[in-house]
DNA sequence: CACAAAAAGCAACAATGTTGCAAAATAGAT
DNA sequence: ATCTATTTTGCAACATTGTTGCTTTTTGTG
């Protein structure tokens, strides 16, 4: 794990930083995507809320990790799969939110269609979130 | 259009008032969706913030208007078609954010795409947005 | 260990969202 | 048209979330 996420700030040519350390621990030990509320409470009282904010950004900017949309006013984030890099996200998958626990989760196996858009709009890309009860709650 | 606004509330068995038919005026002139902040901002300094938000909580709630979701952090709204009512909404449409204009529009002829979701998980709906340059902006 | 560069923390602030309550407007009955 | 119960608005105070500039601390590198 830790060296993981060493691996990961490494390859991105980012410094190895606590606070970037322990937020990536946070992504890599939770299979849901967490929202910026989510990692300061998560992450105790141990982060300035700014560097919160810092970190996420550099992450996304780095393609670590990507923001998932929703209608709540409380963008997700979750970690990218493997190749994604710099502005370039190789990473087309449906995103699930659960009614229940609220959770968001990223279906890697599950990839976005191809939709037809009418005549005249250019398309650069497509999110799908959706919404439903997971599998842990269904149980 | 008076006459639609007066209709619509009625209809949703709403009184009329000021604000709501402001807001609804707002919407039925506008063919994009607007975000909280942007009905304060052409609506003027006629109503007060609280009253804009309980506004919109009561539309959403009747089904007058849904919810776009966004990864910015500023959840749009816009008008529902004809058969939506109270929590049943026939209104599976795309959406499509442009990138240049920032705008946000309903594609109401592309409907969203089935998709198949791993064992397990129970699927309620499905949103889709898609990203690029609108109609508008390419000319 | 020393140094330059990068990141974190802090403070102050701006914007956004929420709640309770008093005043005003509305729908419906007389 | 006027009165009244009910709904809606506006206001004030507050909580939460996000932003910016600047200083201090930490990091990578020689």
């Amino acid at each position: 794990m830790k060296e993981d996420i060493t691996n990961i700030l490494k390859r991105n040519s980012l410094s190895l930083t606590a606070s970037r350390e322990k937020i990536l621990q946070l992504f890599l030990s939770n299979d849901g995507a967490l929202s910026h509320g989510d990692i300061e409470k998560k992450a105790g009282e141990r982060f300035d809320r700014v560097t919160v904010y810092r970190t996420l950004q550099t992450f996304t900017e780095k393609g670590i990790i990507h923001t998932i949309p929703t209608a709540d006013n409380a963008v997700r984030y979750a970690l990218c799969k493997d190749n994604c890099s710099e502005g370039h996200h190789h990473d087309h998958h449906v995103h699930f939110i659960c009614q229940q626990c609220k959770q968001t989760f990223c279906l890697d196996d599950v990839v976005t269609p191809d939709i037809k858009l009418p005549r005249g709009y250019a398309l650069s890309h497509i999110e799908v979130v959706a919404e439903g009860v997971c599998r842990q709650c269904k149980k």
